[in-house]
DNA sequence: ATAACGCCAATAGTCGATTATTTACTTGAT
DNA sequence: ATCAAGTAAATAATCGACTATTGGCGTTAT
């Protein structure tokens, strides 16, 4: 009998349910449902209701729970629980710098050591993204979900060029922060050319023009920053 | 009976062993050690002794892990448990490179925003710094512990000035990685001028001169990432 | 009406057991 | 003897119930 199957039998054909760690998925789930607005800023995260939605036990939540804590997507009060973060105005300006400050940086050294591979990247990344339609009509006012993905890619992409994991891992955390503040404050600015600013920062970086991408970058965080601030003060 | 003690009462003239919640103190404690360098790279991180040794439970402890894993001090491996990162020079070189990429970057807004309260914090910290000795004695072939915080201290007050909190936490994550990785792979270079350095970092902030300012930090960058290089290839 | 008292709900932390993997180790066939 | 299937011990992950604290809130005397 040669049953060889010194490690995964499993008589899973079919979508393995349970492959990787529950509290990985419980993570993942509530990191989506926190970026995808499903609770409003400041609301309860519960961890005993959680889990009984999840049907999971309290300690899977609870460590879910720390690792969004961790990563900016929620608050912890201490003895009173956990909750969505509400963010304000200023908040989303410090974001929003901070990205302006760092990613035309990043940018211009990915635009100057970026490879073919990355050329191709870059084009597939903004082929993508141009054809994605950024808003569904079922999904009310904010941008779709597929657009978002794509519009993420596309910014990651165009830095990725830079090599450097520890330059991408900071831009992933900005791009998250950022995601987050702007679900809460979005006025959508019709006047916006979103795909025109994108086609650009595709041709600046394939032209290896670094000072007109990093440039062109900055216009366009820009904009997104003026775009998303409330019209005026108090 | 008037058994007024709403709040702390405490019969505690010790040291009040439980203010804080406990996870923090045990996240607080298992920060310190690695940092500090009392596990090898590489070593197990086991629940059940740390939780043992920190008389806990294994949830606080877990929970504590989490966080630290999500600071980068800790690896986690599925199924396998955590484990004290082993940095490889690849690594420390990628961050120190992000370091280079954005700190001048964001010393030129500091400098360029400071008021006068954050001139007058860069000096005290660079006065601490200047008079804290580097070795102990006691401490081994590392730097004292005193001294690394001045140091850090020093560094982050310098760039305190632009008051962008995201920008500050950026530098604080990378400051850490960078701590750690350099805890093991420090060969120390006797030929370094590290006061001076600092000193000119701190004159160029003061007098206002980001340009300088941005350039000694890049150079000062430059220069540890080099000290800390394996003197060659294979 | 104000302030202290005390109840209530929810979170933080503790225990001990159960399941699932990993890793180490033993044993059997070639 | 060598390699590998097979078994066993070890550890990680998860669970569910229980205890201890904490902050909020309503109620009651002054």
């Amino acid at each position: 009998m040669l049953r060889r199957m010194t490690q995964t039998a499993h008589t899973s054909p079919s979508p393995s349910p349970g492959k990787q760690m529950l509290s990985e998925q419980v993570y993942a789930h509530l990191r989506n449902a926190i970026m995808r607005g499903d609770y409003a800023p400041g609301d309860a995260l519960k961890p005993q209701d959680l889990a009984k939605e999840q049907g999971v036990s309290l300690a899977v939540v609870r460590e879910a729970l720390v690792r969004v804590v961790g990563e900016g997507l929620a608050d912890r009060l201490p003895n009173r629980g956990f909750a969505v973060p509400a963010f304000s105005d200023r908040r989303w300006q410090e974001i929003a710098e901070a990205r302006r400050t760092v990613e035309p940086v990043v940018l211009r050294m990915s635009v100057e050591r970026g490879d073919v591979d990355w050329e191709a990247r870059v084009r597939a990344a903004h082929h993508r993204l141009a054809r994605t339609p950024a808003h569904m009509p079922e999904e009310g006012e904010h941008y779709s979900s597929a657009w978002s993905e794509a519009h993420r890619l596309f910014h990651r992409t165009l830095l990725e060029g830079c090599g450097n994991p520890v330059l991408l891992e900071t831009f992933d955390r900005m791009w998250t922060a950022s995601e987050l503040a702007r679900r809460w404050s979005a006025h959508r600015n019709p006047d916006r050319d979103a795909a025109g600013e994108h086609r650009r920062l595709e041709e600046a970086a394939l032209a290896r023009d670094a000072d007109a991408a990093a440039e062109v970058l900055t216009r366009h965080l820009t904009l997104t920053a003026a775009a998303l601030q409330r019209p005026e003060g108090a």
